[in-house]
DNA sequence: CCTGAAGTTAAACAAATGATTAAAACAAAA
DNA sequence: TTTTGTTTTAATCATTTGTTTAACTTCAGG
């Protein structure tokens, strides 16, 4: 018997997953080969399938971990019954800029990941059905906010939250902004991002 | 002497590029063979390269006209002297809105193209220089429009309009709708988002 | 020290892939 | 019809790429 490793993040099969989870993740399945995993993670071709089967069967382990990264959290956020209608908005934005911050090539792996293969998206948690929703339709029959479908309020938050990261390089060359001018921007969108949905909201009389 | 083509369509030539348009935009760079191409236009592999040279090479052509689906026009709408701050915000959603529903890959592309290679964005027109900037700030000064970033709002207008055509498969698969469904959301979104845009900007008093 | 399983390596393989070639088909002009 | 330049084709080439093989190393347990 051997205690497998003695440090689990310089174990030969952890340094290939997070060369795999760099590269996959910033250019997508078909761009990245095998052997710039190998060589990004200092190891041997060989031992990619040694411990993977296949470059298809790694890219799906790496695939399902950016999902969670991406729908985790989010599911634990919207079904918490003790939180407001709004509270949910601020704790939603957040968790996305923050997560992003960490993670900006996350979004548009994502996106193409679910326009190339739709069926593997995570079906499990119905967004629609969480307590989030519930109290979004008691809030609009108390004419406490305005009446939409509630598609636009979920893009709307996705997209103010999670556009910008997908955007990042289009945004830098149109404002011809610094990482650092950019991240303060990111930022400052966590508290933004909530009031303007609260805007949008508003019952004008 | 020779009149090129009888009918510029069926020329071989706008054959591949409109194969390679479709496949390229859908699929990007990488995941895409130039015997795909040729199959999906019905030549010959070697017209591929008689025509265009390269596989990178005509790559470059769908990018640059893609690119062109996106910011052209655009320039137009923001440097028109003769509409209002908020007509513009109007016209810009209902162009994006429009040309996204006729060509929903070009988002995703886009983005993609931007990240793997922002050096090659057009750099030529400067958002930030435009009259609709002149006019936002004008607005501000005169106490009419919220103040904020001016960044803010152009990631908002595009966010709100853009996001939903890059996370289609996403909404679908989470909304569980229909194509017929989702486009009549997005036609909903023309009228929906300039006024969004517009409460966020009311000045509170 | 010996054994055997696990880990690692260089080399090789077969298929895929971008590109080229040389010959054939075609069409217009002479 | 013959000629000439253009377009198309099948076949081939040279690399790249995912995967496998077989030999070598390492090291804990007997």
């Amino acid at each position: 018997m051997k205690a497998k490793p003695l440090n689990a993040d310089s174990s030969t099969e952890e340094k290939i997953k997070a060369a795999a989870r760099k590269l996959f993740t910033q250019q997508g399945f078909a761009a990245v080969r095998t052997r710039d995993i190998a060589s990004e993670a200092g190891i041997n071709l060989a031992l990619l399938n040694y411990y993977f089967r296949s470059k298809e069967k790694l890219f799906e382990i790496i695939m399902l971990e950016n999902l969670g990264h991406f729908f985790q959290g989010v599911a634990i956020i919207v079904n918490d019954e003790k939180t407001s209608f709004y509270k949910k908005i601020e704790l939603l934005v957040d968790f996305y800029v923050t997560r992003l911050l960490n993670n900006p090539d996350v979004p548009l792996f994502v996106l193409n990941e679910a326009r190339n293969n739709p069926q593997k998206l995570p079906m499990q948690f119905n967004l629609m059905d969480s307590f989030f929703m519930k109290q979004f339709f008691t809030e609009v029959k108390a004419g406490k906010v305005k009446a939409m479908n509630p598609g636009h309020l979920l893009i709307n938050i996705m997209g103010l939250s999670i556009f910008p990261f997908a955007a990042k390089p289009m945004i830098q060359r149109v404002r011809g902004i610094s990482d650092k001018e950019y991240e303060s921007l990111m930022i400052e969108r966590k508290k933004l991002v909530p009031e303007w949905i609260k805007s949008m909201l508003e019952v004008k009389k």
